[in-house]
DNA sequence: CCTTGTCGTTAACCACGTTAAAGATTAACA
DNA sequence: TGTTAATCTTTAACGTGGTTAACGACAAGG
């Protein structure tokens, strides 16, 4: 790691952190994958949804970060799957509203609660100490990801 | 969030964790995106080789917990665009090791600087109180990474 | 009204993952 | 040693999900 030891201090707390959360946060993303027959794209649009409430293609876009066809085909997948639904907007007949089912929203909830179960043991495996520190730097990276 | 404000205190951490994280790794990941024509996979690919020198095809494919053929792929593009080099296992014909070129490795590490450059400028907004706790966090985030 | 702008969809394309099958080479063993 | 079995990579066919460009429906302003 010749690049790592000759880096000037200053970048050696970025370098680590780049690290450390990029290889915890794939390890995050895995879990995702193997869910029912969902694609981790799909889930994460339901969890939008469920988030916000019933929403414009547009406005999901935005969310995503993505252009609107892109939401468009994941919506028709989430649909044929009796997880979403699209409406027309009443007052603006260009939108269209989309929302999910009670079963997506229960497939959303009990996706993060097994993600959840996974870290919580990891955690559980740690020090008191280690789970000060992480609480501690929580927020702190919370205020890094939104600066 | 009614969700979190009802959980019970042991998996609060863990959604707070698993929040920040991602967002945070979200961030740093589409810091990538906007590089030369190369894609984040192929950057990756790139960083791979660079960390670990000449692998088999095999190798990556572990590293990068993906199919072979994937690689194949990859590697091609990587080819063509003159940032790695392909050449037979001279102890044993059915594996190709792959390689970097000089200037695949010169866009590794350059890419490397230019992410760092916008954490470390991050980073020097926040307190040393607040760089004192992701110092200690890190460590422990690989940790649980590699759990 | 009628033109102009906006929202969503469709179409065509590219990147990248998968599995299945074929090719080449090595390893094992009768 | 020669045949068979295992291993590594590649090719082919397919699915998902991103993009831009072009079109249709509707809204809004002149």
């Amino acid at each position: 790691m010749s690049t790592v030891d000759r880096a000037p201090a200053s970048t050696r707390l970025a370098q680590d952190l780049r690290r450390s959360v990029m290889r915890l946060g794939r390890r995050l993303r895995q879990m995702h994958e193997e869910n029912l027959g969902l694609t981790a794209n799909q889930l994460s649009l339901l969890g939008v949804l469920v988030k916000l409430g019933p929403s414009t293609v547009g406005d999901l876009a935005e969310v995503e970060k993505v252009q609107p066809p892109a939401i468009t085909r994941t919506v028709k997948a989430l649909e044929s799957l009796g997880l979403a639904e699209r409406t027309a907007d009443p007052e603006d007949g260009r939108r269209s509203v989309v929302a999910t089912t009670e079963r997506g929203r229960g497939i959303v909830l009990a996706d993060r609660r097994r993600r959840d179960r996974w870290l919580v043991k990891r955690l559980a495996e740690l020090s008191p100490e280690e789970r000060r520190v992480l609480a501690e730097a929580a927020p702190v990276l919370l205020k890094l990801a939104d600066a």
